[in-house]
DNA sequence: CGATTTTGACCCGCGC
DNA sequence: GCGCGGGTCAAAATCG
């Protein structure tokens, strides 16, 4: 199976404007830019609902980062030395730190209830996010808000990109490790795979003015403080868990969030509406001077 | 000069 | 048992 891959940073949104053979009338448009901005409100209004209720459940989320670490399977040499488990527990940090934090989703769902998994031999899973950066970036860095030191590099056998090996700064206390690799197929996303927790607060909260969205459906997050389209996934909250070494589908689903997230931006976008009313205005301006 | 990155060597699990 | 490949180590190089 080998899926054709739009670039996602170049997607092309069709939506079906001037491409109708039927005539579009000025009240029908009036009508339809009603529906829009209705749209947008109620848009705002589930997004503001959704901050207001993660600010609320944050107390529950100290209790939760302060729960025993999960033993990582992520490397046997490593585990013999790591015999230092010194927890941290969360005291302090902003709201706003605290609300991001939230990020981390291996331990807390919507609803703020421990949401840890495992597979069914007791490991945790590792966690996939996908990350759009610019095709010549070669860093492979990720800006999650922790801080990483890279340990190694190495060059797979399916993927002509290197593998980048990352472990928190905060290691031996801290036994979270991630490794980043540009996708075979999308070369403008970097493909993270986390292992183990962090038992820390999060030391550099990404991008405060970043725009948080999870949901049930949704749980991606989007950083307008890099240069380029920041878009972060976590696959574990889309129940993919039976699929997590299906690279397809975790690109397709990829794919599809990140149609839908600039979809419903462009429609949300009040610049964007009004270019648009005014390029389809023309238009049928255009078709009545023919006529 | 300490922190971080680079990179070749080494370790270890897994499949044959 | 052997070879392969992913993951880690650690010395050297680089950076701030």
């Amino acid at each position: 199976m080998d899926h054709e891959w739009t670039n996602p940073s170049t997607l092309n949104l069709d939506l079906n404007i001037g491409q109708s053979t039927d005539f579009i009338s000025a009240g029908g448009l009036k009508t339809k830019l009603n529906e829009l901005n209705q749209e947008k409100k109620r848009l705002i209004n589930i997004i503001e609902e959704i901050h207001t209720a993660r600010a609320a459940s944050h107390g529950q989320l100290m209790d939760i980062t302060s729960l025993p670490l999960a033993e990582s399977s992520f490397s046997m040499a490593r585990k013999r030395k790591m015999e230092s488990t010194e927890m941290n527990t969360c005291n302090g940090g902003s709201s706003v730190d605290r609300i991001l934090g939230v990020r981390d989703q291996s331990k807390i769902d919507l609803c703020g209830h421990s949401c840890k998994r495992f597979r069914e031999d007791g490991k945790p899973y590792a966690r996939t996010t996908y990350t759009i950066v610019d095709a010549s970036d070669s860093s492979l860095m990720v800006r999650d808000g922790y801080q990483w030191r890279k340990y190694g590099q190495k060059v797979t056998k399916d993927n002509p990109s290197p593998r980048a090996y990352f472990r928190c700064s905060y290691a031996p206390s801290c036994s979270a490790k991630k490794k980043v690799q540009r996708s075979a197929k999308v070369k403008t996303v970097l493909v993270a795979t986390y292992k183990g927790e962090h038992n820390h607060c999060r030391p550099s909260p990404i991008g405060i003015t970043g725009a948080m969205h999870e949901d049930a459906s949704h749980p991606y997050f989007l950083s307008p403080t890099s240069s380029d389209l920041t878009i972060t996934l976590d696959l574990k909250r889309q129940g993919l868990y039976s699929n997590v070494h299906d690279k397809d589908t975790e690109l397709v689903e990829f794919q599809r969030v990140v149609v839908e997230k600039m979809a419903s931006s462009l429609t949300k976008d009040p610049n964007f509406t009004a270019a648009l009313a005014s390029a389809i205005s023309g238009r049928i301006q255009h078709m009545q001077v023919q006529n």
